[in-house]
DNA sequence: GATGAATGAGGTTTCATTCAT
DNA sequence: GATGAATGAAACCTCATTCAT
């Protein structure tokens, strides 16, 4: 726990950039949230910019931490594969909604560098190997893989926004249904 | 040409909402793209979250209007109206690309009022019927019509925000495949 | 009737910069009340600043011509011409209340011109005088007539200002009272 | 020294309203003038409405704990008691001119609370009490008290209001012909 | 290292004034 | 002559950032 103090401001930012987004959140919004002094975030971040945007990459990582152990295991079918970076998704929206859906917000981000934006595409490599993989042993649509992965990107986190402001009550069933749809979204019929 | 600096106002403002969402946006920005003196808006808007949120109506108004003119036609089949339905989200999607992911914006937008989520959901109400029809004849699945509208919607919204950070390319032959997809994801298997 | 709209602005004015001061009253305020267009107030005043100023001396002139009429009489005694007087200006305050107030808020005013304040001073004559007659045929105190001035307006005024407010209520008795206790002040004892 | 930037504040803004009035007087002129940034000011209170009513009331308790200090004792007669009062409020004015040209302001002026307000009427609570003792001892005449107060208050300041445009000048012989002329205002005749 | 008071640039909004109709 | 839409300077206020403690 390296350092205790910088996570705390990185967790509340989070949190506020989620819900507010990086321009409806403010340096004393995130310092009260964090309970520290605002001046102290400038010891750890150069600038709110500088801080939006090691927390984009941090999260990045985080998500793609979870979705590369062991994923491409080739002795499971495709489906299976499927299955299982479908849960892993599901439990990083359970655990980490916030770093979900502010990872979600960056298209078109203004404030986020080139660095940023590169190391989201590259996650979502993990994603493109799985399709190219069934692809080649037809067992996915021709569809290219970059709307397939928007397909599905899209429709998760719009689940996970509708449930979170109530329309949608989630439960097992609930999400095995959309992974059940995701799925026939993206196989070949 | 009934209120012109209104409407300049208006495209102003979407365009900027969209692309920097609302505190991203400031009202100086609006004027100078609108072509308008700074002071102007306030003619025609209380305040900034007054024109937030007239904008967000319009704009949902807008899409609602083009969705529900014969829609629901009994003689076309299911998968026809769906069609139907996809072509008009596309159209819209290609005359008013900001409107659409203004709109998309609304999830958690603390500036919007209750009657701006209002209209939205009424809007979804079209989706809704569309999928209720569904179940009854047997063409569409089992899960929650709100999951399956969370599902297509954030699909196709992501698939042109993919494809307006040139990571896809428009075309005929990408949405007639996206369609395809959104339509597997929600039809009974 | 020379010219109508020019009254109803410098009526609506008086009302607005006795209520509210001179920049706590805003033009569109003044336009709104007088039922004026904002640019027709520029027909007849050149800027706000002007506008103040005329009207001011239009008040100082209004009250002047009551109390001078007849005033000093040399076939009254000094007590009956302070009444006289004193019912003059009971008059004005009654039926010019307006009037009467924003002349009171004339000291220190950084927007009056000097042609404002002599036309005021020299409304004051009036009042020196008499109180100089007074002094001469032993009716009234050794006090400076500039002094003596200032007691009996201030009085005067204060007493209208708390009228105003609903603290007193007004009656012959006790504006007999006021003159009484006014005149008792003044006079040689 | 305690808390200077405010004591700064109140005391660059007392000298302002009493010259310019609250409209009159802008936040940067505040700034300016008590040498502090303009969003210091904000730190201290929460907005220039705010800012007017704490320093009104802190004139009022200023004023109301210099009055009030051994005023009544029973062993002066009521003369003596209005020569004490007297001197004090002339202690005030010169002490702190613009404190009572700023506390004079307060009628119909909208941007003061009702604590404001009424703070300032427990104040001549003072004033109330020393004239109904002289009523009871038939040293004060009949007016009712508030008119007596209006009469000595608004002669008081309106004296001071003139010495300080020049037209009067200060001296302990002007002051005592204008204590001699107040109290023969409001004495039994 | 940590703080939060202080700042001024820049945010939202108002308003005296202009000018096309 | 009269209007009120339009304007931009300047009002009130906020906030990213700095720095003395």
């Amino acid at each position: 726990m390296a350092n205790n103090k910088r996570e705390d401001i990185l967790k509340a930012a989070l949190t506020l950039f989620a819900e507010r987004k990086y321009d409806g959140t403010t340096v004393p919004m995130i310092a009260e949230r964090a309970q520290v002094g605002a001046g102290t975030i400038y010891r750890y971040f150069e600038s709110k910019e500088v801080l939006v945007n090691e927390l984009f990459q941090e999260c990045v990582k985080s998500l793609s931490d979870r979705l590369s152990s062991n994923l491409l295991n080739p002795e499971y079918d495709l489906r299976h594969q499927f299955h299982l970076i479908f849960r892993r998704l599901t439990q990083f929206a359970d655990e980490r909604i916030d770093a979900l859906l502010f990872l979600d917000s960056h298209h078109n981000a203004y404030y986020l560098n080139e660095q940023s934006h590169r190391v989201f595409s590259e996650m979502l490599e993990l994603f493109r190997q799985l399709l190219e993989n069934g692809k080649n042993d037809g067992t996915i649509g021709a569809l290219q893989s970059d709307a397939m992965i928007a397909i599905v990107w899209g429709a998760f986190v719009h689940v996970f926004k509708t449930i979170r402001v109530g329309v949608l009550e989630q439960s097992a069933e609930l999400l095995a249904g959309v992974e059940e749809s995701c799925w026939n979204a993206i196989k070949r019929h």
